[in-house]
DNA sequence: CTTGGAATGTCAACAACACTGACATATGCT
DNA sequence: AGCATATGTCAGTGTTGTTGACATTCCAAG
C-alpha cells in the first residue's frame, strides 16, 4: 500500500515527486495553507455573532444569486437543519431575503440585501488580498498548476458543483 | 480595493490571472478540494469516537517524535485546553505516549504507541492516496506550482514551520 | 380529487472542537 | 525566595456539525 519510496526506479521517468515524502509536505502545505486561507474573515467574523458557517452561506449566495435552499445544500455538503440555522439567522438581520418560488412555491429562492451584499465585500476583500498575493508572488504557471492539482483533489460531484460555478461565473 | 477587472491594460504583462474572478474561483477551489482532502480520514475516524483534531495530533507526533506539548501547540494553532482534550484520550487509549522530560522534567515528551503508529498509518494511507492520484494526474510541473502558492498563502509563523517539518523530514 | 412524494421549516438532543478564564502543580532560573 | 515557564485541569460558552422526528406546503400522478 504505502510503497515507501515510489518509483524511485521507474521505468525512466523521474516520479520522485510521487514519494510518500512529497505526498506528506503536500499534506502539510494544505494544512497551513488552509489556516491561512480562512485566517482573515475569521478575524473579521470573530467581532461579529457569525462564524465561518455564515461566511460560505453568504459566499454563494452572492455567487449564485437565486439559489434555492437545497440547491446550497448540495454546495455546502451540510444537513438542512445546520443550514438553516445559519440561513435562520442571517434573514433575522437582514443580510438575505427569501422569496418564495414563482412556478414552485416550496422553493425558496436566496438573495443578498443591500447589506448582506456589504458582508460578503468586507469579508471576500480580505480573503482576496491574500489570494492576490500568493497568486502574484507566484505567478501565473505556479497558479495554473494549483488549481489543477486541486480540482484533481475534488470529489467528482464536488468538481462538477465546481465547474458549474466557475462557468455560470464568467 | 476591488478593482473589478485587475490589470486587464497593464503595462503589456498579462496579468489576467490575477483578475477578481479568477481569484474567486482560487477560492472556490480550496474550498471544494479542502472538503475533498479531509473526506477520506474522516470517514475512517466518524466509525471511532475520534475526530479530525485526533488526526491532526497524531499527524504532527509522528512527523516529530518526541515533540512537546508546547511545540505541537504552536504547530496546531489551538488553545492548550483544546489540545489538551484530544491528547488525554489518545493517552488513554494507549496510542499515545507521554514522557517526562529529561533536562526539563516540567516538559512532556510525545510520542506514538505502535498502536498509535498504526492509526497514524491508516490514515495517512488514505489521505496519501488522494493526494497521489491528484499529483499524478497533475503532473510534477503542476504540483511545484501548487506547492509554490500553498506556501505563499501561509501566514509568515505557519511558513516557518512548515519548513522546519519540511527539512527535518528529509 | 386523493394520495404520495418532494421541498422546506422546525424542534430537540447531542457531539466535536474551538474558545476564555481561573487555578494547581511542578520545575527552572535568577 | 520569588518569578516565570510548562503542563494539566475544571467550568462555562459558542459555532458548527450530526440524527431523528414531525409539520407544512405544494406539485404531480393515478
Amino acid at each position: 500500500m504505502t510503497d515507501g519510496r515510489a518509483g524511485s526506479i521507474h521505468s525512466g521517468e523521474t516520479l520522485l515527486f510521487l514519494t510518500d515524502e512529497q505526498l506528506r509536505q503536500g499534506i502539510e502545505a494544505m494544512f497551513f495553507a488552509y489556516r491561512g486561507f480562512t485566517a482573515d474573515p475569521d478575524r473579521i467574523l470573530a467581532d461579529m455573532a457569525y462564524g465561518r458557517a455564515h461566511h460560505r452561506a453568504v459566499h454563494f449566495i452572492n455567487r449564485a444569486p437565486g439559489t434555492t435552499v437545497n440547491n446550497l445544500l448540495n454546495i455546502l455538503g451540510v444537513t438542512k437543519q445546520s443550514l438553516n440555522r445559519v440561513l435562520r439567522t442571517l434573514i433575522e438581520d437582514g443580510l438575505v431575503e427569501s422569496r418564495i418560488g414563482k412556478t414552485d412555491k416550496r422553493e425558496r429562492h436566496l438573495f443578498l440585501t443591500q447589506d448582506g451584499k456589504a458582508l460578503e465585500q468586507k469579508l471576500s476583500d480580505a480573503q482576496r488580498a491574500r489570494m492576490r498575493m500568493a497568486f502574484r508572488d507566484a505567478g501565473p504557471e505556479a497558479v495554473a498548476g494549483f488549481r489543477t492539482v486541486l480540482e484533481a483533489m475534488m470529489d467528482r460531484e464536488m468538481h462538477h458543483t465546481y465547474v458549474r460555478l466557475k462557468d455560470s461565473g464568467s
